[in-house]
DNA sequence: CATGTAGATGACGTTCACGTAATGTGAACG
DNA sequence: CGTTCACATTACGTGAACGTCATCTACATG
C-alpha cells in the first residue's frame, strides 16, 4: 500500500512542485491536507485535486477559477445544496472547454498549413542549391 | 477599404484591449506598428499577430513563449536563414499543441461524466422530494 | 548531548502582465 | 488663440503566484 497518505516531500517529488507551492495551495483552500501534529499529510483526494490544479494551469486558468472547478468535481465532499445551480455552472464550463478545443484545433490546423508551406520552401531551397552547383 | 492601417483606438475597440496593452506588446517586440510622426499605425500583420497573441494567452502561454511562436508564424517577414531549424521547432510546437488537445479532450470527458453523475443525483433528489410529499 | 534532517511559520522579495497617474505634444475646433 | 482631443512617454503601482530567507520544532542518530 502507498499508505494513502503522503508527506509534503513525497508530494513534491511525485508532482514536481515545491513545498511552498503546496502550502500556498492550502492557504488558498485548493488543498486540505490533514495534520499529524504539525506536519501535513496529503490524502488521495488532495492528490486528485492537485492533478486537476496542474492541468488547469496548463490551460491558463487562474487558481481562483480552478478552485471553483474543483468545487464542481468534488460536490460529494460537501452537502449537496444547490446542486442544480452547480450543475448549470458545470454545463457552462463544459461549453467553455469545448470552445477552447475548437480553437485549439484551428490553431493546430493553421500551424500544420504553415509547416506544409515550410516544407515547400525547404524543398525549393534545396533545389536552388542543386541548381547552383 | 479599411485603409489597411488602424489607429490605437480602433485596435482597442476591435480586439477589446487597452492602449496600454498594445504599447506593452510593442515594447516586448510582439507587435511592430509603424510610426506616423509620434502616432502608431497598426498594419494587417500586427492584427494577425495580435489575434495569435490573444489566442495564445487563452491557452496559458506566456508572452515570451508567444513571441517565439509568432516568429514561427512569420518566417516570411525576415530573412529565411535557418529555416529548417525553425521547421523543427515548429514541429515540436505542433506536438505540444496536439498533446494539449488530447489532455483537453480528456478533461472534457471527465467533466461530462461528472455531469452525468450530477444528473442522476438531481433526478434522485427530485424522486426523494416526490416520495416525501 | 550535539547534530542533523524534515517540516512549519512568518515576512519580505520577485516576475509577469498590465493599470494608473502625471505630464507633454500636435492637430483640430469654436 | 485657447482649449479640447487623441495620442505619446515616463514612472510608479498592483494582483497573482510563487521564491527566498530567517527562525523555530520535533524527532532520529551517532
Amino acid at each position: 500500500m502507498t499508505e494513502d497518505l503522503m508527506t509534503i516531500r513525497e508530494m513534491c517529488e511525485t508532482y514536481d512542485v515545491t513545498p511552498r507551492t503546496l502550502r500556498f495551495y492550502e492557504a488558498k483552500e485548493l488543498l486540505f491536507p490533514i495534520r499529524e501534529g504539525q506536519k501535513r499529510l496529503f490524502t488521495k483526494s488532495d492528490r486528485a485535486r492537485l492533478k486537476l490544479i496542474l492541468r488547469g494551469k496548463r490551460f491558463g486558468f487562474s487558481l481562483e477559477e480552478i478552485r471553483q472547478l474543483l468545487d464542481l468535481y468534488h460536490v460529494g465532499d460537501q452537502q449537496m445544496t444547490q446542486i442544480s445551480r452547480t450543475y448549470e455552472i458545470a454545463c457552462e464550463r463544459l461549453e467553455d472547454m469545448e470552445a477552447r478545443r475548437e480553437e485549439l484545433t484551428q490553431a493546430i490546423d493553421d500551424l500544420k498549413e504553415q509547416l506544409r508551406w515550410g516544407e515547400k520552401v525547404i524543398a525549393s531551397v534545396k533545389q536552388d542549391k542543386k541548381a547552383a552547383e
